[in-house]
DNA sequence: CCCGGCCTCACCAGAAATGGGGAGTTGGAA
DNA sequence: TTCCAACTCCCCATTTCTGGTGAGGCCGGG
């Protein structure tokens, strides 16, 4: 284990993920490891040791959006079982049947992972064997599977595979007072009364944050401010 | 250390969590030891052994939207050293000395901790040490912490001290879906389009989705449905 | 079988937000 | 000192959003 988590820190390459992920599946004498993270511009990465066709086929279909592995633990911040997930919802069942067409084990684990910049990742053992067999193995390894998610997602945080630095301009406290209270439901009237500032000198702020955070409207500045972590609401 | 995420584990009363500090606070032979959240209400929850006077006047000055280990922690996933934070500023200056006149150690490291509905928390160990020893200490203890931070704010979500569980209305697909494309810029107009659907109609989705949230207005609406996990962008 | 939730569409009028101008002060950094 | 970023204020015209009301089809659970 320490091994590992040396090996994940002087990672440089993402290969040395997969090599961990492939070490770690051996390791454990599971089916599958995976790790993987989406965050806000949409695109996503990830390595792991699923069939490729499933891992295309999951993009291809958009399941992002309905895998309740990933819903479910959006939600959560424990690890959590898949069969504690909600699995009804017919986009659900055709999806777990897929998954299994595929080769995916019955049973899972997955670790929700969160990081700045709204980022969220997974890490997710999956293996096919008994409810008991497979209680006992996560009840024996929860600890470190928790520990091995987070450097995992350290790693995969500094290599940044081809993710733009995204200059995170920062905000002015005026900016960051403005978008603050409109996240919180303020109209712009509201929120200049509240800093008591006229409603001109409010919409300033607005577009300027807004051309700060790259965004096309204000909603939109809003939701990029805080899954940028730029405002505490 | 086996023996305190025991105690994490089946803690019922918060006064747990203040205990198992105390202990650690002895354990480590430092000055202090916190735990602290904030959530998306604004009202916080935490324990620790800081001299309460400071954590009156911390909370009476709104110290938390200056402080720069929250501000700082609140944009990163590793754990920080605080002498790697952005001290410049007068605020963050003047907060610095009011900290060190109530007795806060000079050298920290603080874990970040992340959870659903935007639930962000801090894991503290602060000392007063010269520089060599305090980096030994955090090169020794880091995995240990963080651990032990996750466990901490494990027991925090479960004891849930006072918070309303917040029904969580769960939002229809299409109702997601809005609030998504709303959350990535798109105007209404856009919006409809793209799902192919009357303006009128998208129109009926927002409100209902704002209705679920109790949301005053569209951009409030979107940034409870983030907050909350209900969308991921 | 019926109820309720979801999805879809429509009209109208008023309120709010947006876009693009210009202009002055202050305080800290170069 | 000079310069720039931040903060403050104002006008105009146009677009967009919001609030209220109404209505029909579809599907799944009680």
């Amino acid at each position: 284990m320490d091994d590992v988590i040396a090996r994940l820190e002087c990672a440089e390459h993402p290969d040395a993920l997969q090599a961990v992920i492939e070490w770690l599946r051996d390791y454990y004498s599971v089916d599958d490891i995976v790790y993987h993270w989406v965050s806000s511009n949409g695109d996503q990465y990830g390595c792991g040791t699923y069939d490729p066709k499933w891992v295309a086929r999951y993009l291809e279909k958009g399941y992002l959006r309905i895998d309740p592995v990933v819903i479910g633990c959006y939600q959560r911040f424990h690890p959590v079982d898949w069969k504690r997930l909600d699995w009804s919802g017919k986009a659900a069942r055709s999806f777990m049947q897929d998954a299994a067409e595929h080769g995916v084990g019955h049973q899972g684990y997955s670790i929700p992972i969160r990081g700045p910049n709204g980022q969220f990742a997974l890490f997710t053992v999956s293996h096919s064997c008994d409810d008991e067999q497979w209680a006992s193995f996560t009840e024996l390894n929860r600890r470190d599977l928790i520990l091995l998610a987070h450097y995992f997602n350290q790693t995969a945080l500094k290599l940044e595979p081809g993710r733009k630095p995204e200059p995170t301009q920062p905000l002015s406290p005026r900016e960051v007072e403005t978008m603050t209270l409109l996240a919180v439901g303020y109209s712009r009237a509201q929120v200049a009364e509240t800093l008591a500032i006229s409603e001109h000198t409010l919409r300033v702020y607005i577009e300027s944050a807004r051309f700060k955070l790259g965004a096309l409207n204000t909603t939109h500045a809003v939701a990029r401010a805080m899954a940028r972590g730029q405002i505490i609401v």
